[in-house]
RNA sequence: GCCGAUGUAGCUCAGGCGGUAGAGCGGGUCAUUCGUAAUGACCAGGUCGGGGGUUCGAAUCCCUCCAUCGGCACCA
């Protein structure tokens, strides 16, 4: 080791210190002021503790509140180990585990018999102001592995003792005190816990968490919270969120009469007659959409006998998630077990195998609106994003291997225009490769996953890699939307399958006159009709497109003597197949527009007297007080104009 | 499925240390005929999520089941 090192600042200068200089040191040569402010710099790009040792050349910045990501990670760090020092101060017998920093904020998980409430949030809020009014010094150290263990042993924290366990050999094992309170942290931490802004965190919800999330391991307790610079910042977020919990489609669903659940049937939408309508469209977009991209549409049995599950390789891994069906045996002696479909694949499999197929007829790409019943844990269900019955806009692309490169190219192009024509000019794309239970042996994995990988290259589409997700028979492409609150939902996939065709013996004949299995790509744009509009009521925040919109337009009238002549707009706007509805009723002008404004009616005609004289009607645009007072015809034929789904305008 | 919370009128919610329930919106009726985000009055609506227990008496306390919400786990 040197005994001096060279140390570069942003503007370029550079000076010799003695090795093993902290950050801390170097801004107090800087200036009194600095070293106070300081929270933690940048050596050679990794972001350091202002304690930490340098122990060679290195360009360095040191970083303030100002800078904004490194502030923020320090906050919420710290904030996740004042945290938990609150909570063992006022529950000793409490067990520390981990605390990571999340998107907005922190959590930290617990072990501790009894339960936390929602009051003790506030009480170890005002604990953890107290410590940041302390300013107790944070400082770090390395210890050995034994040491480390040896420490947590004594203490009880057996959690921590499972965690410097599985620290890999050549990791530094650092340890951190926040005042006397110790947590073992990778850090970097900030000074001191005066540091902490205390009035611009919250702590927002106990859940329960697996721990190591393994549900065989025990049941924690975390505690989330939020955590911001200023006080401001988080208001802004507190505002956010509630706006966003508006937009929530399970409480538009209610408002906007579109649809409900109940105890009888858990995760299975009972769909009203404008939430239809929009059900309605939306399927008639995507048919005539997957028609014109050279899709055929085929529809197949709800209830499949069993034992094409078992082929399959289905009912080895999800039948415990299938509905099972079977009728009196008075009536049958059959005794069969037969499924409702959990999903279309196989039965897919089945129309291509009915006839003999050649490769002059690849790819051959079978669509279906596919009706999909899954027995999925009661905890999963949540509104429409999440149900148990559901329509998939799915379809199987049988072709040869050569084609998966412009087969995958092709469905892109294709989702991206449904993604653009819905409102979605941006989405994730998450590339899950092999999960660790999964059919077919590794050489046909490999082969998928790097077609997989190539023909998505090749689209010119980037993703992020989700490690391990994939399905059990093929590496997947996951196309994801999130929704008001920001949750991510797998929407569109594309998965590529060399293994279902051999299970299910697909064969087409080659152009060597001998029978091959086809490879099958697995696809759906929206990923089911449930979903997607639940994802879309939020993202519109209820004000869909008016090709969407279950009732385009509301005719109101004035006064009474308006009525007939409302009647007659109405027809007008019905026969230019404009979903209309007239409000002839007894009630203020106010009070109509008011009303149909709040349902999100996209377009309000007004008729009163002056309307009746000159023939024609005010036109008024939702989230827009001005008002077009036009012919009738002029109104009709612009509405019906506006109105036409976007792949006919 | 697991941890925690919640469940009162169509909706949003108040109340309830045990003595059989309220508001606003919505709905109905009547009056009002009004010009672009709430006209007024009156009326009807609830076995307080289901079942069981304690009690003279349960919406309120206890047990249990169901559903929902927030997470975790799961997601073909």
């Amino acid at each position: 080791m040197p005994s001096t090192i060279t140390i570069t600042f942003p503007d370029g200068s550079s000076r010799d210190h003695p090795c093993g200089v902290t950050a801390r040191e170097l801004a107090a040569g800087i200036s009194p002021s600095l070293a106070k402010k300081a929270i933690s710099a940048h050596v050679n790009g990794v972001h350091w503790d202002l304690g930490w040792p340098i122990e060679g050349d290195a360009g360095i910045t040191i970083n303030t509140m100002a800078d904004e990501h490194a502030a923020l990670e320090l906050i919420r760090h710290d904030l996740a180990h004042v945290m938990a020092r609150a909570v063992q101060e006022l529950w000793p017998e409490t067990r520390v585990t981990i605390g990571p920093v999340i998107e907005n904020g922190w959590y930290y998980d617990f072990d501790r018999a009894e339960s936390f409430t929602p009051d003790d949030l506030a009480i170890i809020e005002k604990r953890m102001r107290k410590i940041i009014n302390a300013a107790d010094p944070v400082r770090s150290e390395i210890w050995s592995r034994g040491k480390a263990i040896a420490f947590y042993r004594e203490r009880g924290e057996n959690y921590k003792v499972e965690l410097v366990e599985a620290i890999p050999d050549g990791e530094a094992i650092r340890m951190y005190w926040h005042g006397r309170w110790q947590d073992l942290c990778r850090g970097p931490h900030l000074q001191n816990t005066g540091q902490l802004p205390g009035d611009s965190f919250r702590l927002q919800s106990i859940a329960g968490a697996f721990w190591r999330g393994d549900p065989d391991r025990p049941m924690l307790q975390r505690i989330y919270g939020i955590g911001f610079r200023r006080r401001n910042d988080l208001k802004q977020h507190l505002k956010m969120l509630e706006e966003a919990q508006k937009r929530d489609h399970r409480r538009l669903g209610k408002s906007m009469d579109l649809f409900h659940f109940q105890e009888e049937a858990p995760g299975m939408p009972f769909w009203h007659p404008d939430g239809w309508t929009i059900y309605s469209e939306l399927r008639s977009y995507m048919a005539r959409k997957q028609k014109a991209n050279g899709y055929r549409e085929v529809n197949t049995p709800l209830v499949v006998d069993r034992t094409l599950w078992e082929q399959s390789g289905h009912w080895d891994k999800f039948h415990e998630h299938m509905y099972l069906v079977n009728v009196d045996e008075k009536i049958s002696s059959e005794g069969r077990i037969s499924a409702l479909k959990p999903m279309n694949c196989p039965c897919h499999v089945q129309i291509f195998n009915a006839r003999q197929t050649s490769y002059r007829e690849l790819p051959m790409r079978i669509a279906e609106f596919g009706s999909c019943t899954r027995y999925e844990p009661s905890g999963a269900l949540h509104g429409l994003l999440r149900v148990r019955g559901f329509v998939q806009d799915d379809a199987h692309i049988f072709c040869e291997e050569s084609q998966i490169e412009a087969e995958t190219a092709r469905f892109i192009a294709l989702l991206s225009e449904v993604y653009a024509d819905l409102g979605f000019t941006s989405f994730k794309v998450k590339f899950s490769d092999r999960p660790d239970i999964r059919a077919g042996d590794d050489t046909v994995w490999d082969k998928a996953e790097e077609a997989l990988e190539a023909a998505t290259n090749a689209a010119g589409c980037s993703y992020e890699l989700n490690p391990g997700e994939g399905a059990f028979y093929g590496p997947k492409l996951e196309f994801v939307l999130t929704d008001a609150i920001g949750r991510d939902w797998q929407c569109g996939t594309l998965q590529v399958d060399f293994v279902m065709p051999a299970r299910l013996g697909a064969l087409y004949v080659g152009q060597d006159g001998v029978r091959h299995h086809p490879v099958i790509l697995h696809r759906a744009i929206l990923g089911s009709f449930e979903r997607f509009i639940g994802i879309l009521i939020e993202n519109y925040s209820g004000s869909l497109p008016l090709w969407l919109a279950p009732k385009q337009a509301v005719v109101a009238t004035i006064v009474s003597t308006a009525d007939t002549y409302a009647e007659t707009v109405l027809a007008r706007l019905r026969d230019a197949g404009i979903r209309a509805e007239g409000d002839m009723r007894n009630e203020k002008i106010n009070y109509k527009v008011r009303m149909h404004s709040l349902a999100k009616v996209p377009y309000i005609l007004a008729v009163g007297e002056k309307e009746v004289e000159n023939g024609t009607v005010s036109l008024r645009t939702l989230g827009s007080k001005t008002i077009d007072v036009l012919p009738v015809d002029a109104a009709v034929s612009r509405l019906a104009a506006r109105a036409r789904p976007p792949d006919t305008a």
